[in-house]
DNA sequence: AGTCATTCTTAAGATATCTTAATTTTTACC
DNA sequence: GGTAAAAATTAAGATATCTTAAGAATGACT
């Protein structure tokens, strides 16, 4: 079997057991695709055709505000999904935009596609509707926490929970994930040591 | 057909088509319950065993923060779902409340029931991963709205999102979810006139 | 109608965070 | 290894928001 077939098996058996044969149906749908470093997964204004369960490497999830700045929100790294939601579930333009952070592999789940396969194996609606509940539960977590949280706290909290994201992200994008200017986040750090 | 079942048969039909026997037999599941003003559906520190659908009123989900301050994460009126999703899908300790701001009726779904509906009702699945993923969309949007918004703004957006919300919910209930103390809030909104 | 509890408002001083702009450090590439 | 681009830091002044404390308005119950 091959490593990539391997990787997402693991990953489903996390939350409902699947036979190979079911694991070779489903791998059979899924487009394994390499973004270089910056080039972009998905462009604003343009339907979000797939989920991606990245193999390897970081993606953001981004959106240009009115003052003309980036705002990220959302990363992802190996053995996450990441998709612009919204787009991809209803299939209307996106707002934001996704980007490879550094040189990506990802395996590529289009709409299309995963209907179909909804339809044939239920196992797969029942491991959908479970991640989309920890997705919800991490978001949820998310606003409860960041929103009620000073910037520092926030910083602290990142840089705890998730040090794997904080490796491999330069400071900037943790900055404006964080809602924090890159300024500011630079004194924080200052303050702390 | 009793105008419980109707609502609730309207509402599932939203997502998947049901047919009446499908409905009974989930119907018989749900407990309806009615909780007085200010009364607890959910106290801290104990396990959310149910998921409750909101027939009529008005429920707030909050916790209280390391000052003793009340913080609510959540409200729902009138045909939304309710819970702590943390608490009650991994059936853990809950870290908030659930209160009745006002009188409210609701249908009281357990966990155990549930899981036993899932299993003889595919379709449930399909409407409750539905739900979940409107649910993620709703919150990423919040998210990534409220986190970047001014205090200001985040009032005005909710007014005028959600002007039922606004209208039935104490204006310090209001501040508390915008994560705004209600002296500032008082502030913007006479700045506002 | 009267009273108590709840909710909302006002204002002054304190703190957190942003803005702007310039400087330094690090990284990527020829 | 040198240079341009990208990223991080520093600092001063401006703004947003909080804290505290008090008072006013509203609503609930007898």
């Amino acid at each position: 079997m091959p490593k990539m077939k391997e990787q997402i098996k693991t990953y489903f058996n996390r939350y409902v057991e699947f036979d190979d044969a079911e694991i070779d149906a489903i791998y059979e749908k899924l487009e394994e695709k390499t973004f270089k470093k910056k080039t972009f997964l998905l462009e604003e204004n343009t339907i979000c055709r797939h989920n991606y369960f990245i193999l390897k490497g970081v993606v953001r999830l981004f959106y240009i505000d009115a003052k003309g700045h980036e705002k990220i929100t959302q990363f992802a790294i190996d053995n996450w999904w990441i998709t612009h939601m919204e787009s991809f579930i209803n299939q209307i333009p996106s707002s934001q935009y996704l980007q490879a952070v550094e040189d990506t592999t990802v395996l590529c789940l289009s709409k299309h596609n995963l209907e179909l396969l909804y339809k044939e194996h239920p196992k797969l609606e029942r491991m959908f509707r479970l991640v989309t509940e920890n997705m919800l539960i991490a978001n949820l977590r998310k606003s409860d926490i960041y929103l009620q949280m000073k910037s520092k706290e926030r910083y602290t909290f990142f840089v705890e929970k998730l040090p794997d994201f904080a490796q491999r992200v330069p400071q900037y994008m943790i900055a404006s994930y964080l809602e924090i200017t890159p300024e500011y986040l630079s004194e924080l750090r200052r303050q702390r040591n």
